[in-house]
DNA sequence: CTGAAAGCGCTTACAG
DNA sequence: CTGAAAGCGCTTACAG
């Protein structure tokens, strides 16, 4: 509500025009267009990829353009299509290692592309969220935006995105959104593979750690998890399940909980590596082996599933190919389509055997 | 050197201007300008708060502006100034968390600021890696950069923003510049004070694991640990440093090499909380207890450090913190120098005793 | 203290 | 297929 300070001009004392030596000024469109013998409007309709220029003219300017190592200006285009050429990726999400990772997903489906990427962490709970992500949008006049869990399951940003005409694809673990905003990830299918992986080795008494309400894939994990303990007879108890918060520590308070039952659980399935790092500091406190005794099975496959010990079973989710994914179905529709036809992407999660699950205890 | 492809133009179907609902336009100079009865440049005036206006003049205007909610256009004015209102990060680090949590200090420090944030993540070993960064911070006009390490070490780097005339903050372990370029973190005292609690617990057989030799921070956290065994009249031999990679699996392998020898080491400081974490994994294989065994310290406390058990005995270092002062350094020189007048800020790290370390095993 | 003119480097209409 | 004019929303010189 309250205008914020605006950046100060730039100081113009200790920087002579130009700089020290790289001194010699960036070609514009109208050097080009001088140098090539045409309209500046030429140049900009090869720049742009028009499709009514004669071959010999377009050559010619390209030529003069790779010669002066020449590429116009993001702002002052920005500024002439009323629109940026950056894009924000505008994420609300407690896991470094997944911020990191589809950041560096983005940023492989961009490069080359001449977009760059705006970060814009944010708090879904704060009254003024929307206010925020509406200014940050709408001021940058950003092409396009990204949006990973959980906010790509708020609704409100969607439809504020679609009423200010804002470019945008939602990365969630189901189909929330028309498809050409979306980016699925199947964890329904993860669940899946967790609880046959678990049946498999011989286990019934099982629990799961859910993660937050807030999150769709905390629902989509477990509802996968419980229909395929049901394709084989077995139906999780009310307090068979608990709920965490994705995080480590509520990883270990929900290990000791269910530790501390008789008749003991024996396979535990955690909604993410977080919690079922949490779960195995848990056993090992109740002096418990793993997976001796215990088996914990995590769920995204991130680092710490390999920095614990036992290191972790878990299911592999692809986060950095579905930020790929995601950067270039909002940049080019039409190069993405014929891609996929060749090269189907998957986003598909797949399970990860390590050293955390075993067969289940002989009683 | 090949120019890149350029983004298509914003296709202009399912757009119909102004979005559906939120159509109202956006004010720009001239509407305020012709409200207030001045003319655009006295806007211009009060938006870059020169002083040459008349208060009287400048309330009007101020006053339009709330009502309108007005904002100027970050592309417009950078084209006008030739420079964006973009700061970039230009980073090649390992560590997610250290990623996440820089980016979130920046962003701190830039709150309110109207600047944002791109990220620039890259590769200082690639042919091309100098090039990269030039044409992104002149393609971009960024108003500045802030490099972490290890690329705020590279001198490469340095010299190229100073001739092209980028104003830039380099965040490293010791002073590699002149103070308006510089946030230190003082490494060599987190050394020291690692050295220090070991020697306190009665250790003598030490040993050092070393991040690899691209990063400053490995050199100064051997520093500053030898110098402070010194003072104490303990020398390290040169087999009782070994160099790690600041990676996980390299931790596992200089604890695995350093735990077959004879004598063993009771007490190992490595030179980040990954590697530590791997000398734990280590030991878990060699059979020994820690901290009754082996005394193990990391650097860094970052989230892994609580995560492995037993907790690891670090040292803190405040990156968030850190960051957050290199955002208001970049951007406001004058406000910086009064606010740490006030309130002088601190970025040296500390000692964090957990579990990790013990008593030296009686022999 | 204030303003009219020109310009930043592009693109959109509009002609031809 | 190509171009001259006007404009995107600001700021920089330059006057007064």
């Amino acid at each position: 509500m309250n205008s914020p300070k605006l950046p100060s001009p730039p100081s113009s004392d200790h920087e002579p025009e130009g700089g020290l030596e790289g001194g010699r000024k960036r070609a514009t469109i109208n050097d080009i267009a001088r140098l090539a013998g045409v309209s500046k409007k030429t140049v900009s309709r090869v720049i742009n990829q028009s499709p009514f220029v004669r071959d010999e003219t377009r050559e010619r300017i390209e030529a003069v353009i790779a010669e002066w190592g020449y590429a116009p200006d993001p702002q002052a285009r920005g500024l002439a299509f009323r629109r940026s050429f950056l894009i924000g990726m505008i994420y609300d999400n407690p896991n470094p290692q997944y911020v990191v990772n589809m950041q560096l997903g983005l940023l492989d489906g961009m490069r080359g592309s001449g977009f760059e990427l705006v970060v814009h962490p944010c708090n879904r709970a704060s009254p003024t969220f929307l206010a925020d992500v509406r200014t940050f949008v709408e001021r940058q006049k950003l092409y396009g935006v990204v949006l990973p869990p959980s906010v790509s399951e708020d609704e409100r940003v969607a439809k504020l995105l679609n009423e200010i005409g804002c470019a945008y694809i939602r990365i969630a673990s189901v189909e929330l959104d028309k498809p050409e905003h979306m980016i699925v990830g199947h964890d329904r299918m993860g669940g899946a593979q967790a609880a046959r992986h678990i049946l498999d080795l011989g286990h019934r008494r099982i629990a799961f750690i859910s993660g937050p309400a807030t999150f769709r894939s905390s629902h989509e994990r477990r509802g996968g998890f419980e229909a395929a303990l049901a394709e084989r007879g077995l139906t999780l108890q009310p307090s068979d399940i608990i709920q965490g918060a994705y995080t480590f520590e509520s990883g270990v308070a929900c290990g000791d909980e269910l530790l501390a039952r008789t008749p003991r659980p024996t396979a535990i399935f955690a909604g993410n590596d977080e919690m079922a790092a949490g779960v195995l500091q848990s056993a090992r406190k109740a002096g418990l082996s793993v997976p001796a005794d215990l088996t914990v099975v995590g769920f995204d496959d991130f680092q710490i599933a390999q920095a614990v010990w036992p290191p972790l079973t878990t299911i592999h989710t692809p986060t950095r190919e579905i930020g790929r994914m995601a950067a270039e179905k909002l940049i080019d529709a039409e190069r993405r389509e014929r891609r996929e036809e060749r090269d189907p992407a998957r986003t598909e999660p797949t399970l990860v055997v390590r050293q955390s699950s075993g067969p289940a205890p002989v009683v």
